[in-house]
DNA sequence: TGCATTTAATTGGTCAGGCCAGTTGACCAG
DNA sequence: CTGGTCAACTGGCCTGACCAATTAAATGCA
């Protein structure tokens, strides 16, 4: 039960304490904080670190930074989590798993209603993501182009937004870091030849089909992973946050 | 009308100007941006400068500043409402459609591994949920539970959260306000009823089933929400957000 | 040669002190 | 009472420095 020491920066920690004086009431709307200097000092740091935690704030939109004039408190409490700050929590395995369902899924609902201008929207990533197997960020962006696309095709911004959320999950420096030692023009070109797949498969308005393909092609990926990942990593845990078995994310 | 003058306090340019790099792809995604030292520099300030400009940043979510390594890019766009305070952007039938699309999918898979403790953890949910018809807070955080504990039971964290993330979208005060009209006893009763035939499903190992019985929930919630909007909104819109159709969400 | 350890360079985190510019309110001349 | 000036305060920004975490090169050992 030790507090897991974390040992956060301190302009968090400050941040943290100024929150809940506000969440409190301690300071109540509409008034004034002390000025930095002596938030520095009650706080027993220094004052750069007062600006830094108070411009958290700002951003978060509870307080009003206004010059020359003092800071006021504008709301009590955060808007949201938006939970910027929040590690991906899952590992790998675990994402590939919630997309193999859900996009699944998606594919098989964009069968359904397949239109010309939706394939031709695929294509035209298919055709990015083929010209540019050399360039890993040309390739990265086209492969997210076709996942939400699929999406698009349905016509729904909130299946949108979701499919592209979770495909960014794995743009973490530690993904990113363990995407380095495998992706390459083979692997992308085999994830090349599923996407066209699916791609077949919604345009002839197969949903059993696109669901089977898109099934198939995010199993190869975490295959395509694991496999140069046992290379890499003989069993050691790198971080904290993979929790239970660590696998992997490919290219998708 | 008067220019707001604004005089644009330096941090917020020098974030503004990094924001931009990062969203026209000049940094990629995972990339590491230059040292602070190397950014001051370049952008003619001085180190604390760009320290609170990337602050802003990191609070946004467009980076993560990893202490002694570097600052690495997370996302190219300032992911859903940066401003926590930004709306939906998606109406409420999106949401209903998409829910209908991934729950769907995740009560089928629920369906293939139920366990004991899984179905007690919706069991406990229902209870919550009848127990306390009348009141509407605790009421949500039942239903909330219910939907959440399908997807725990498939166990993959990341699939907990999107569920959970999704119910959380009706929770905006536009929604709110909507929500309130027709929101009762009534309406809740109904809904539990659904429940309780979803839980049969997932509990009796019936994936076909699950899947249909959380389709007709969605649909009827859908249903329940456009009868009452009706009646309080003679088809006038609301506000901007709703692209198409505004129907509406309802208790799910 | 191959591997583990140590060392040094790099990078973010924090601090101290200082100067500038905008804001505010008290004070004084009209 | 009105208007203007001025000084105290407050945030904005800078220089320069040191510490701590990370990383990679250099080193020593087997």
């Amino acid at each position: 039960m030790f507090s897991p020491v974390e040992s956060r920066r301190l302009y968090r920690q400050a941040a943290d304490q100024i929150r809940v004086m506000i969440a409190s009431g301690e300071l109540a709307v509409g008034q004034r904080l002390p000025a930095e200097r002596d938030l520095a000092e009650q706080l027993s740091v220094s004052r750069p670190t007062v600006r830094e935690a108070l411009i958290v704030l700002e951003v978060e939109g509870l307080v009003n930074i206004r010059m020359g004039s003092g800071i006021y408190v504008v709301r009590q409490h955060a808007a949201k989590a938006a939970a910027s700050d929040r590690e991906p929590v899952e590992g790998p395995f675990e994402l590939l798993q919630a997309r193999a369902i859900i996009e699944c899924a998606i594919a098989e609902e964009a069968a359904g209603c397949a239109k010309p201008d939706g394939i031709a929207g695929l294509d035209e990533a298919l055709m990015r993501m083929s010209g540019g197997v050399n360039d890993a960020s040309a390739v990265l962006a086209a492969d997210r182009a076709f996942h939400t696309g699929i999406a698009a095709i349905v016509g729904n911004a909130t299946l949108i937004r979701v499919t592209g959320e979770m495909f960014d999950m794995r743009m973490t420096p530690y993904f990113a870091r363990l995407a380095s030692h495998f992706e390459g023009p083979n692997t992308w070109r085999s994830a090349l030849d599923e996407h066209r797949t699916i791609r077949d498969a919604i345009a002839a308005g197969d949903a059993a089909g696109a669901k089977a393909a898109m099934r198939t092609h995010l199993t190869m990926s975490q295959k395509r992973f694991s496999e140069s990942f046992g290379e890499e990593f003989s069993g050691e845990e790198k971080r904290g946050h993979n929790k239970g078995r660590a696998k992997g994310t490919a290219k998708t």
